[in-house]
DNA sequence: GTAGGGTTAG
């Protein structure tokens, strides 16, 4: 039968695990201290080789001889690693090329969680102290006031761990500035060195944690320069401040100078170091290096380090290298804690292992670590951004079922799925959750609303929302910001957009790539791609550097604007686009023309805007000239586009350039690019785009496009399983974009094998049943090879001799693919592919994207005689000039 | 000296 695969080597992929675990278990977990064990006959009982994943691949050879130590000591992963070869430290290399990257996050700095207080430990404190600590928290008066109340209590406090004690309590409460009132005044009375240095690193230490970085470099240099800050404490809490805020080059500047102070650093210092270069983003690789060199010097890592170190995986999602972090701590015989848990828990997470993830979860008990609130947190965020939202708030069950209560960063969490999912009903009960429970809405809380609204096109939420942040004196940040001119560009509303661009200004903020990012991709997407070029220019010209969202945006502009112009005339036209069975490969009706208006190349078109000098900004007076045009925006003629697709190739080279890696988003859209090439020649240019950026991905492309299914399965199967662990929606995109291509250029029997693989990884959820095939989440390629699959599957019911469904449904809903609400684009195109066939189906009376037809009809028409000819799927035969080979 | 949340691409 056609519609079955090809006969060629289909390797077995893991088996899917649907639900994470069954609810009767999930009764029986306690916060107590002695849990019940978990009983998980689905689960591996150890790990197997295979699922280690690449970061494995090519060492340790052979049989593992730890595999039942490893077993019993519950070690995650089995290969044996070998210490200080640092091989457990590499990061892991994918399959494919190395440019090919699951990893679709860009920001690689973690965010600053200042103000936490500082875990309580031994102190040396007076009663008096506390006394004293009391009077200054409750004290509101002027600098005279304070002056006072310190000279009252200098007889009374007992040196400087009394002093030490007040300002990291007035530090644990924000009181920053009371704290260096403190300090200054201790420091002036203390007359030994010694003392002086341990008030001063208390101070740097304290000012590091609520991020007053430049306070605590005074401090410190002061300290030096009077002659009691040469310690190592002080250089260490000193690393921390720079690390906590980002500064990580200054922190490694002030490690290497600590020689020349004659100091030598101790095991909080490296870890200082480490953790620093790890929150500014430093690769692990780079980090790596301090963890030889503390070894080198007979430092030995604790427990802190390697928490650190995980944190570096956690942050560039490389959660085989944490995997096998967690494991040398097992060797060394280091013991972990919550903290290491949950920063193993969170690498996972963001490396999208999320049954993996749960599997440690449901193990943290038995090695008698209780999951807290971060745990749960980190796990329900992973599922969210997994797009296992029921997973996600199942998880959240449990912790409210476990009475672990819910803090700031928790309810954001969930704030911010139920506003994604636009359930805002939930949402809102979230806020007023917070509210009963004493935690006062943040930035995080009403920046979360704001995109949630805004994404669904409500403005006038999203105006009173913002309305009401300011009344509470909630300071808008540059992500409130971006976030609002990402909604209202995309919306259209220009007039909206300028204004808070403007009122950005004026609180003297800063654009990042993000917002740049955001405004170009509306441009592109309405259709404005001059207007995107000159942001790209203008960015590069702030010194702004764009990643890999903005030339992917830039990638996916390509050919859309003309295809939706060039759509709207043919329907104009006459022709009544039902009967248009496919919109693409022959669309003579685009006129040739070629046009001076599109920019030849990135950088060229600022010589106009150097011109009209104003004193507005360029993103200003691109809005304002979107608001004079208003909706008489004249459409541009259909172009020939070899203009676009000199500017793309000039897009691409600039990228190139800059040394910006793809990622599987990138090859989305390089394919779906050439699902709006006019021409197999003009699409080859763009595959040649995608061979020089990854070879591996362009031959599962080129072998499909060219028919030699059997040639490219087992490389595409491994591409698959690379795609499969990433996130849903990232995957079912790839899915789509390679599907449409395919289909775009008449190889429809690879476009239905390619959907089909896609359906047995449930890459779309619950696309089909007996009785109900659903479609929304495929593009219209996808989709009408999906529809002729399923009409074929229902046909071998019927041959069989079973009876259909009484009623039978496809669903389009609206097209999600089409980022335009209400806009049936695939609705129309199953439409006509199943009028084309002559399927006895027809529209809903209640829903305008559901086809419905009773079985016995469509039973009938299966076994009329010339049926099963349309169902099966032909490629078409087309002169296409050949591809490079892959290499 | 160590952990979790909010913004951009399909």
């Amino acid at each position: 039968m056609a519609s079955t695969p090809p006969h060629c080597s289909i390797t077995a992929t893991k088996p899917y695990q649907n639900n994470p675990y069954p609810q009767n278990q999930l009764k029986n977990h306690r916060h107590s201290p002695n849990p019940p064990k978990y009983h998980r006959p689905w689960a591996p009982q150890r790990f197997s080789p295979s699922s280690l994943g690449g970061g494995n691949r090519g060492r340790g050879s052979g049989a593992s001889p730890s595999t039942s130590a490893a077993a019993a000591t519950g070690q995650l992963s089995q290969t044996p690693t070998r210490f200080p070869a640092l091989s457990p430290l590499q990061t892991p290399k994918s399959d494919l090329s190395p440019d090919f990257s699951g990893r679709r996050s860009t920001r690689f700095v973690s965010k600053m969680h200042f103000g936490r207080p500082k875990t309580a430990m031994a102190t040396r404190h007076s009663l008096i102290a506390e006394d004293a600590l009391h009077h200054a928290i409750q004290f509101s008066g002027d600098e005279e006031g304070i002056h006072n109340l310190l000279l009252s209590f200098e007889s009374k406090l007992c040196g400087s761990d009394d002093y030490t004690y007040i300002l990291r309590e007035l530090g644990n409460r924000g009181e920053f500035e009371k704290a260096v009132r403190f300090y200054e005044f201790a420091v002036k009375r203390e007359r030994r060195k010694n003392e002086q240095g341990k008030l001063a690193s208390a101070m740097i230490s304290t000012l590091g944690r609520l991020g007053k970085v430049g306070i605590a470099k005074r401090v410190f240099e002061t300290a030096l320069a009077d002659g009691y800050g040469n310690t190592v404490y002080a250089f260490s809490a000193i690393i921390s401040a720079y690390g906590r805020s980002g500064y990580h080059e200054d922190a490694i500047k002030v490690y290497k100078s600590m020689k020349s102070y004659g100091l030598r650093p101790n095991l909080v210092t490296y870890n200082a170091v480490i953790d620093a270069c790890g929150k500014g983003g430093m690769e692990f690789k780079q980090v790596a290096e301090f963890f030889d060199e503390m070894q080198r010097n007979g430092v030995q890592p604790d427990r802190i380090t390697f928490n650190s170190l995980l944190a570096v995986c956690s942050r560039g999602g490389s959660w085989e290298a944490a995997r096998n972090l967690f494991d040398e701590m097992l060797n060394r015989g280091i013991e972990q804690d919550i903290f290491t848990y949950n920063t193993l828990l969170d690498a996972i997470c963001k490396g999208g292992q999320m049954d993996l993830a749960f599997e440690i979860l449901a193990q943290m008990p038995a090695k008698n670590i209780m999951p807290n609130v971060v745990t749960y947190s980190t796990v329900i965020d992973g599922y969210a951004k997994a797009g296992r939202f029921n997973d996600a708030l199942t998880l959240f069950g449990e912790m409210k079922y476990l009475g672990i209560p819910l803090d700031r960063v928790s309810y954001n969490t969930l704030l911010s799925i139920f506003a994604k999912l636009g359930k805002f009903e939930e949402a809102l009960d979230i806020v007023k959750e917070m509210a009963s429970a004493g935690i006062r809405k943040d930035a995080v809380t009403y920046n979360a609303l704001l995109g949630g609204y805004g994404k669904q096109g409500r403005y006038d939420e999203v105006k009173t929302v913002f309305a009401e942040m300011k009344q509470e004196h909630v300071l808008p940040n540059l992500l409130t910001y971006s976030t609002l001119i990402d909604v209202y560009s995309k919306g259209g509303l220009y007039k909206e957009a300028m204004e808070i661009f403007r009122e950005f200004k004026s609180v003297g903020l800063r654009a990042d790539v993000v917002l740049y990012s955001a405004l170009i991709d509306a441009l592109c997407k309405n259709g404005l791609v001059e207007s995107a070029v000159s942001l790209l220019d203008e960015m590069t010209k702030e010194g702004i550097s764009p990643n890999v969202v903005t030339y992917n945006s830039m990638i996916d502009a390509f050919g859309r604007s003309a295809t939706m112009e060039c759509l709207a005339d043919i329907n104009e036209g006459g022709a009544s686009g039902l009967e248009e069975e496919d919109e693409s490969f022959s669309s003579s009706s685009i006129s040739l023309s070629p046009s001076n208006s599109l920019p030849l190349a990135v950088g060229k078109v600022d010589s106009l805007s150097k011109l009209t000098k104003t004193e507005d900004h360029q993103i200003v007076k691109i809005f304002g000239q979107l608001v004079a045009e208003g909706n008489n925006r004249t459409k541009k003629d259909c172009k020939q586009d070899m203009q676009e697709l000199s500017c793309i190739l000039e897009v691409f080279h600039k990228m190139h350039e800059l040394e910006i890696k793809p990622n599987v988003v990138t090859f989305s859209a390089i394919l779906n690019a050439c699902s709006r090439c006019n021409s197999f020649e003009e699409a080859s240019m763009l595959l040649e785009e995608l061979r020089l950026f990854d070879n591996k991905v362009y031959g599962v492309a080129h072998g499909l496009l060219m028919g030699y299914r059997e040639n490219v399965w087992v490389q595409a199967q491994s591409l698959f399983d690379e795609v499969k662990a990433m996130d849903g929606s990232t995957a079912s995109a790839f899915y789509n974009a390679l599907t449409d291509m395919l289909w775009h250029f008449g190889q429809k029997r690879g476009a239905q094998l390619v959907v089909l693989e896609g359906r047995r990884r449930k890459v779309w959820e619950n696309v089909w049943s007996d009785s109900c095939l659903d479609l929304h989440l495929m593009s219209s390629g996808a989709a009408r090879a999906m529809v002729h699959a399923w009409l074929l599957n229902i046909r071998s019911i019927v041959d069989e001799g079973h009876e259909l469904p009484k009623l039978l449904s496809i669903l389009t809903g609206w097209g999600k693919h089409s980022k335009v609400m209400g806009d049936g684009t695939l609705r129309r195109v199953v439409e006509a592919l199943l009028r084309g066939m002559g399927a006895p189906f027809h529209v809903a009376k209640c829903n305008v994207g559901r086809f419905i037809s009773t079985g016995s009809v469509v039973e009938a028409w299966l076994r009329e005689s010339g049926t099963l000819k349309v169902l099966v799927l032909h490629d078409d035969k087309h002169e296409q000039a050949s591809l490079p080979l892959p290499l």
